[in-house]
RNA sequence: GUCCCCGUCGUCUAGCCUGGCCAAGGACACCGGCCUUUCACGCCGGCGACACGGGUUCAAAUCCCGUCGGGGACACCA
């Protein structure tokens, strides 16, 4: 069964050479982060990418975790990375917990199964042992800079003799083991940027075995793919320039390298830089608990580097798996608009139901230390309803706490421009009308309002937005008649007769 | 510095491969209006881009060359 993705989408967006999948097995992709910190975004739009692409092939998508740098990984960002990628949707096939055909999914613990292949490279003259000390090449790499040079290493131990390397160890010299770059050009062909060529004296020798004998992650990454059988490696473009590295070691090996695919990078602001900390939130557990929706948060990575056409940007996740694809995945960074996507996560936020609404927003209330006081089901689905559309995120439900405690101001700005002229007046005349309401629901509340601001000849703003403010502090929000019933009679009144006080306290 | 990538409204993008349908379309943001007890939603309208310079062509956002700008990589990090 051949698959060609040049023709899987009928508006082949790529000019120059037509780059095929040369792969009639099954589709197998991966995600692998190194646990150095939390999910970050881009590595979040790296994983999804990847997870869409095997689910619309019905290929399988792989979790690894590269972790060569003990140094630096921790246990609890791993924990963090598959918390993050369970709360997206991200769910893999192979990895860590589920398991799978090449187990152990997490590199420290594949042990000695990269030593074969250093072995086979040393043996067949591939590789090399390298005596120059972390400080030597230290000192190479600044004078190449001073005197504006390539930095790369220049090969120094490439020719070292039998006798040489013995004089060497004799000194008690520790050798890392480096890779002998081969001779010719390394032609990258991408499925994103097409064909890129990297002439053989741009590239150095670099190193696959630290001298304390453990492999480098330019190594293990590659060795990992090809014994796990990945057919496409998908990932941030920052990577581009590791990629020769790969395929070298692919020819020396006499592997048949993965396809690859370079995503654009995630920016940070227009300046074009790298999205980091200082443009905000940038881990996918800040977005959760700011109150982004998953799937909001889905829709708004998938649009960062990719489109379906000129009209559709909003996609369910199964639509996504439907009509994703690489050939639709752009060359240029992508800023990241917070904008866009609180616009999608209130998009969002409105198609949930009452209920499920309901449910998301209990966590940021109890975190707003709102619901110390019991509140029921149905008044919280009544409050929800009332509030309506006007959550961007699901920590703005905050933003009504008067609703649920009696500690609030009265907005200065809200006093200037609502409580002029009479309000007590008018407050009190409101209250006399509410205190007589029998049946306390809407409708009666209602009609009762009108018939009360209609017999006093004032308009139906006059009377409303004072009231407003004396049961909210604020100017703005839910429908007055919905806060007055979420209220109840009590407090209304209690709340009328203290905004009153405070009338007659300021003039 | 060296290598590599990228360059359409402020932002995400469609269009580029296969030149004319593009006096460049959509979305977010912004501004104005309508609706409304308010805010928000919604609806309507406005602002706003082919980085620049050459070339090829009857015709260029689209093809070619150059320039400029931005970014990434250059670790015994991943």
């Amino acid at each position: 069964m051949q698959q060609d993705i040049s023709k899987a989408h009928d508006k082949p967006r790529h000019k120059g050479v037509n780059i095929t999948m040369a792969t009639d097995q099954p589709i197998r992709v991966r995600f692998a982060p190194s646990p150095t910190g939390f999910l970050h975004i881009g590595g979040a739009r790296t994983a999804l990418f990847n997870w869409l692409f095997a689910r619309h092939h019905g290929g399988t998508f792989i979790l690894r975790i590269d972790d060569t740098d003990e140094a630096r990984s921790t246990d609890e960002s791993m924990q963090g990375i598959y918390d993050s990628m369970e709360w997206l949707g991200l769910d893999w096939d192979e990895g860590p917990m589920v398991g799978g055909p090449h187990t152990p999914y997490i590199q420290s613990e594949r042990g000695e199964r990269y030593h074969k292949y250093v072995q086979q490279l040393l043996d067949t003259g591939n590789a090399y042992r390298c005596y120059c000390a972390p400080e030597e090449l230290d000192q190479m790499r600044t004078l190449a800079r001073v005197e504006k040079r390539p930095q790369g290493y220049p090969g120094k131990c490439r020719y070292l003799t039998e006798a040489d390397r013995h004089k060497l160890e004799g000194e008690g010299r520790k050798s890392t083991i480096r890779l002998k770059i081969p001779e010719g050009a390394i032609i990258v062909r991408d499925l994103v940027l097409d064909v890129i060529k990297f002439e053989a004296d741009t590239l150095d020798d670099f190193i696959i075995v630290r001298s304390n004998g453990s492999p480098l992650y330019n190594f293990t990454s590659i060795i990992d793919d090809i014994e796990m059988g990945i057919t496409h490696v998908i990932r941030g473009a920052d990577h581009l320039s590791n990629t020769p590295k790969h395929l070298s070691i692919c020819q020396a090996l006499g592997f048949d390298p993965p396809q690859c695919a370079h995503l654009p990078m995630v920016l940070g602001s227009s300046k074009g830089e790298k999205l980091s900390k200082r443009h905000g939130a940038t881990s996918v557990g800040q977005y959760r608990e700011d109150g982004y929706l998953p799937e909001a948060l889905i829709n708004f990575l998938v649009r960062l580097g990719w489109s379906y056409d000129d009209k559709e940007e909003i996609f369910s996740v199964d639509q996504l798996i439907e009509k994703f694809d690489l050939e639709r995945v752009g060359k240029s960074g992508s800023v990241f608009d917070l904008k866009k996507l609180q616009w999608l996560n209130g998009h969002y936020i409105t198609r949930l139901n009452l209920s499920a609404r309901t449910d998301a927003v209990i966590p940021f209330l109890q975190k707003g230390s709102l619901l110390e006081e019991e509140k029921s089901r149905a008044w919280l689905e009544q409050f929800v309803a009332a509030v309506g559309d006007r959550l961007e995120t699901l920590a703005d439900i905050t933003t009504y706490s008067y609703l649920f405690t009696d500690d609030f101001d009265y907005d200065p700005k809200a006093v200037k421009k609502w409580w002029k002229g009479d309000p007590a007046g008018i407050l009190q005349g409101l209250r006399d009308v509410l205190g007589a309401i029998e049946v306390f629901e809407i409708e009666p509340i209602e009609a009762a309002t009108w018939a009360h601001i209609e017999a006093a000849g004032i308009s139906r703003i006059k009377a409303m937005q004072p009231l407003r403010v004396a049961l909210s502090g604020e100017s703005g929000g839910p429908g007055l008649f919905d806060i007055i019933v979420l209220l109840g009679r009590e407090k209304v009144l209690e709340r009328l007769d203290r905004a009153i006080q405070h009338i007659q306290e300021i003039f």
